[in-house]
DNA sequence: TAGGCCATCTGGTCCT
DNA sequence: AGGACCAGATGGCCTA
C-alpha cells in the first residue's frame, strides 16, 4: 500500500457496535455448556439464565456441534476445522480484496490534487460523501438558477451540510472529533497540505471547479 | 520510537 | 452446513 505521505489525519474511526440484542443463541456466557467466551462479543452472549432460554441455547448449541452424528476422531475433527477456517479466511480476503477495489473505484472518481495522492479508507469514504452533498447542491442551484428562483440558503436551512448532522446514518461515519465541529471531514483533508476537498472553498483542481463557485 | 494505516487471521453471529 | 459479515488481535511498513 501507499503509506500515509503526509502523517495520518487525526481523526478516528469509533465502532458503534450498538446492534440489537438477537436473542440467546448459544449460551456460551451464562450457560454451563459453554466453549470459552470471546472476550469481543460478550454483548451478544446469553443472558437468559432462568426459564427455558439455556435449554433451547443449549440445543442449539449440541445441534451445532454435531448432535447425534457420529463422532469423529479428533485427528479428523482437527483436520476438518483447519481446512474449513482455511477457506473461511480465503473468503475473507477475498472479501477485502473486494471491498478495497470497490474504494479504489470509488477513489478514481473523486478528485484529489495532486492526482497521484491516495486518500486512506476512512478519508475515501468522508471525501465522497462530501462531494455527493457538493454535487447535490449544485445540482440544486442550477436548478434555482433555470427556473429563476431565489436560492433561499437559509442559515443552516433545509438543506442542511453534512457536517450539520442532518445527513442521517452518514453521520456515524464522522468521529467524535468531527461531529464537535472541531474538524469537519473536509478540514481533515485541508490537513494535508495538496489534497483538497470538494467543499473546500479554498480549494481549487486545475481544471475542476471549486464548490465555492457554485454558491 | 511512537503512532497511523493496512492486511490478515480468527472466532462469533446471522442467514440461506 | 456453509457462506457472509463483523470486530478484535496481531504484526509489518512507513513517517515524523
Amino acid at each position: 500500500m501507499a503509506p500515509h505521505p503526509l502523517g495520518a489525519p487525526t481523526v478516528q474511526v469509533t465502532h458503534e457496535t450498538e446492534q440489537p440484542f438477537l436473542g440467546a443463541l448459544h449460551g456460551e456466557a451464562t450457560c454451563a455448556a459453554s466453549a470459552p467466551p470471546s472476550p469481543a462479543h460478550t454483548p451478544r452472549d446469553c443472558t437468559e439464565t432462568e426459564g427455558g432460554g439455556c435449554r433451547v441455547a443449549a440445543r442449539k448449541l449440541r445441534a451445532r456441534r454435531g448432535g447425534r452424528s457420529r463422532p469423529k476422531s479428533e485427528l479428523a475433527l482437527s483436520k476438518q476445522r483447519r481446512s474449513r477456517r482455511k477457506k473461511a479466511n480465503d473468503r475473507e480476503r477475498n472479501r477485502m480484496h473486494n471491498l478495497n477495489s470497490a474504494l479504489d473505484a470509488l477513489r478514481g472518481v473523486l478528485p484529489t490534487f495532486p492526482d497521484d495522492a491516495k486518500l486512506t479508507k476512512i478519508e475515501t469514504l468522508r471525501f465522497a460523501h462530501n462531494y455527493i452533498w457538493a454535487l447535490t447542491q449544485t445540482l440544486r442551484l442550477a436548478d434555482h438558477n433555470f427556473y429563476g428562483l431565489e436560492s433561499p440558503a437559509p442559515p443552516g436551512g433545509e438543506l442542511g451540510s453534512p457536517d450539520s448532522g442532518s445527513s442521517g446514518d452518514w453521520g456515524s461515519l464522522y468521529s467524535p472529533v468531527s461531529q464537535t465541529g472541531s474538524l469537519s471531514p473536509a478540514a481533515s483533508l485541508e490537513e494535508r497540505p495538496g489534497l483538497c476537498a470538494p467543499t473546500s472553498p479554498t480549494c481549487l483542481r486545475p481544471g475542476s471547479l471549486a464548490f465555492s463557485d457554485f454558491l
